[in-house]
DNA sequence: TCCGGGATTGTCT
DNA sequence: GACAATCCCGGAC
């Protein structure tokens, strides 16, 4: 397994890929937050893909840039967070300049600071710990201040280190259901079998 | 300024 | 399966 330090994270040009490509080469990634307490890491099992200003589900559908969008309209590569409820979610800023497009991060499975995301997060049952969007950065304890931070720059990254070569598969997105026709197209992407996917 | 809604989750039936 | 929690965003006025 490789150490996840700052220097292990992937490059700029990881993240200049076709945004359904990208969603689906996170899953058997690693996403990395260092802290001063320790190093909590998960693989990517989840994504889904949002495909801006032609995708009804995406917050930037129709073009709509405003405060909270911005960030997907700058290079890939950087956190877009936003509150959902009571929950902050995790996106990755995906397609080139001025095509706002991003990659919601759904779930992963620890592979390092699991002790330190149980803090974050006390759970009954093992798998509850980061098996949903909501509830993986709570465990690892990313929050709005990351909203428009480098990948490649900020403590919070992604490395390599997790499966290689792993079985994705494919089917529609979870949550949307007031979008019509978006509703059913199959931009989400899990790792077969893994049991931290969220459903 | 007001008001409706949401890329979720936990709890209860 | 239904629903509340809870709060920021975005559009309407």
């Amino acid at each position: 397994m490789s150490e996840f330090i700052k220097g292990s994270a992937l490059p700029q040009s990881f993240y200049h890929t076709p945004t359904l490509d990208l969603a689906e080469a996170l899953i058997g990634k690693v996403l990395v937050h260092l802290t001063d307490n320790g190093i909590l890491a998960g693989e990517i099992v989840e994504t889904e893909a949002y495909l801006g200003i032609r995708d009804r589900a995406a917050h930037s559908f129709n073009n709509r840039r405003t405060k909270r969008t911005e960030i997907m309209y700058g290079a890939p590569g950087h956190i877009y967070m936003y509150q959902m409820h009571t929950h902050h979610l995790l996106n990755i800023v995906s397609g080139e300049e001025e095509n706002p497009e991003a990659i919601l991060i759904r779930a992963i499975e620890p592979v390092a600071g699991r002790a330190l995301m149980e803090e974050n997060r006390p759970v009954q049952k093992a798998i509850n710990l980061t098996n949903g969007p909501g509830k993986l950065t709570k465990a690892l304890g990313i929050t709005m201040a990351y909203y428009g931070a480098s990948l490649m720059k900020s403590n919070v990254f992604i490395s390599n280190g997790g499966s290689e070569n792993p079985a994705v598969q494919t089917g529609p997105r979870i949550g949307i259901p007031n979008t019509k026709e978006a509703k059913d197209y199959p931009y989400r992407f899990w790792l077969q079998d893994n049991p931290y996917v969220s459903r």
